[in-house]
DNA sequence: CAAAGATGTGAGACAAATTCATAATATTCA
DNA sequence: TGAATATTATGAATTTGTCTCACATCTTTG
């Protein structure tokens, strides 16, 4: 059975007309064409749907059932080109993140809140998967932004800054380096690192002190959650390198002391990464001017 | 937007097929058709069903939303022929029943009891609405099937006879009428008639026995409902001639008396029309199976 | 970097839907 | 009942749109 709309379409409107002519006249096309395409119809199902005995056309049981069937979906169709038109205009779309940086988790939820509220047509996902290379993915739209700190020069994708943060050194009150105003390269040799579980070219530590001073620490130890590597911390089972926005909450617990990386400090700043397409939508914008805003509150504590 | 079924089964079938060319063939067509519809469908609908940056084509967002309103639509159609297949083999069907003789609602309800058990497909209702001729209805397949006891001869009708009936006379016990061992004509004069508000012509007193002796009784008042006829008579208000399976449980009441009507009595016999395109039907001759056996029991109390 | 794999494009073949003109049929009203 | 009116059906010609074929283009992969 070859059924289309366009039959649905003329059902309905041969029911709502109460006769060929003027549903003909109704779908823009002659009484003709609408009465071949009935016979056809009816051809092909192998059933008729109107009683022909009375003259305007009545609707047999199996016509009703196709009735009540173009009711049901027709108005699912309309519905569909609402939604592209939301697509188009923007007020719909997709949000799907992906994080480089592990910790980012702790100001991009708030910010994500903040987000769902003010577009709530907008379907918003973390891909925290960080199993596949985000840019290409970005790239593919399997992705729409990237939170990245190694901004690239790459064709049809934009890198806007959002904002600067420290990698700062976390440790047990307890641990000898607590005497020291700052930590070097050097001072890892003996700890026990605690870093998340993804490569180290992606981790502060190793990028910004270690592997250009070609130190390695005693051990490493890789975990999963921020918590459970701030609880390792505490109990001087090792020593981290965490952003300042994460530390906010430790800085002043006795438990932990925080020192600089080197006597001046390191700054890295983060970007959000989006394809050019999209980056002039207005949620895409909103979100960002969010990600620049928000996370600020909490370095500042 | 030009949206067809054709379209949705070929986005489901991309998609589950994981690329065009393998779509294509669980399509019957060639990747260069599917190619082409894809793309027609996406000018039309103004904005891109599929990301094109890798090559194993994937969904967009808009996308993934119309493949949902396929996921949604395509099974009720493939209900629809489900339904169409059960109204061909005639597992489903339409019984509208129209009646003529107004107390038959007595004995039809306890039949389509059954009925409808027996064939839960079947769309069963009665229509009561003696506003229209009942034959040309069926004719015009505005019902399937009138009770009827006067068969007529009619191209593509076909009359079932059903069960036998007397119409009797029912009073109250202190009418004088209770005297006698049956009643005629002549004795309607002087008394109050109660009756269904419907033609003469399908009132069996009338039919049978007032009409053709030219007798007027004193007064006819038409009720609409056998309980408050029995009612009225019960109090000697009129006197009413019904069925005798109306009749069975009044015939022993102190109440009322029950007489025939004339000295040997009357008959009728009831008759289902239908179409003769229905009457092969099975669950049409099983109804009137029913309809046959049932009516009986009453009748026997 | 070349081969293999996948999608896009354009012209022509083909099928299906539509139109026009008109026939057939049903309904209405006198 | 029979003419007038309204409604649906039919057939041939035409238009529309879809599909196929052959080939170009682009991606991915070893």
């Amino acid at each position: 059975m070859h059924l289309e709309f366009r039959h649905l379409r003329s059902i309905k409107a041969i029911y709502e007309a109460g006769g060929l002519a003027r549903a003909a006249d109704l779908l823009n096309m002659t009484q003709s064409a609408l009465s071949h395409q009935v016979a056809g119809l009816e051809d092909q199902a192998g059933i008729e749907l109107f009683v022909r005995r009375s003259k305007p056309l009545k609707l047999s049981p199996a016509g009703v059932k196709l009735l009540k069937l173009a009711e049901k979906v027709l108005p699912e169709i309309e519905a569909l080109e609402q939604d592209f038109k939301a697509l188009l205009s923007g007020k719909s779309g997709r949000l799907h993140i992906a994080i480089e940086c592990h910790a980012c988790f702790e100001w991009l939820f708030p910010v994500l809140e903040q987000f769902r509220h003010a577009w709530p047509e907008i379907d918003v996902d973390i891909r925290p998967g960080l199993a596949f290379e985000a840019l290409p993915a970005l790239m593919r739209e399997e992705v729409d932004l990237v939170i990245s700190s190694d901004p690239e020069t790459l064709s049809g994708v934009e890198f806007a800054p959002l904002f600067d943060y420290s990698p700062v050194f976390v440790a047990a009150a307890q641990n000898p380096l607590a005497a020291k105003a700052f930590v070097e390269a050097e001072d890892f040799r003996d700890q026990m690192l605690i870093t998340y579980p993804v490569d180290r070219a992606r981790l502060d530590v190793f990028t910004e002190l270690l592997t250009p001073a070609k130190v390695e620490p005693r051990g490493i130890r890789q975990v999963e959650l921020t918590s459970v590597i701030l609880l390792l911390v505490a109990s001087n089972r090792g020593v981290a390198v965490l952003p300042d926005w994460v530390l906010r909450e430790v800085k002043y617990h006795s438990d932990y002391i925080t020192r600089p990386l080197t006597a001046t400090g390191k700054t890295k700043r983060l970007y959000a990464a989006t394809r050019s397409a999209d980056a002039a939508k207005p949620f895409m914008a909103h979100f960002i001017r969010l990600a620049r805003t928000e996370p600020l509150k909490l370095q500042r504590g």
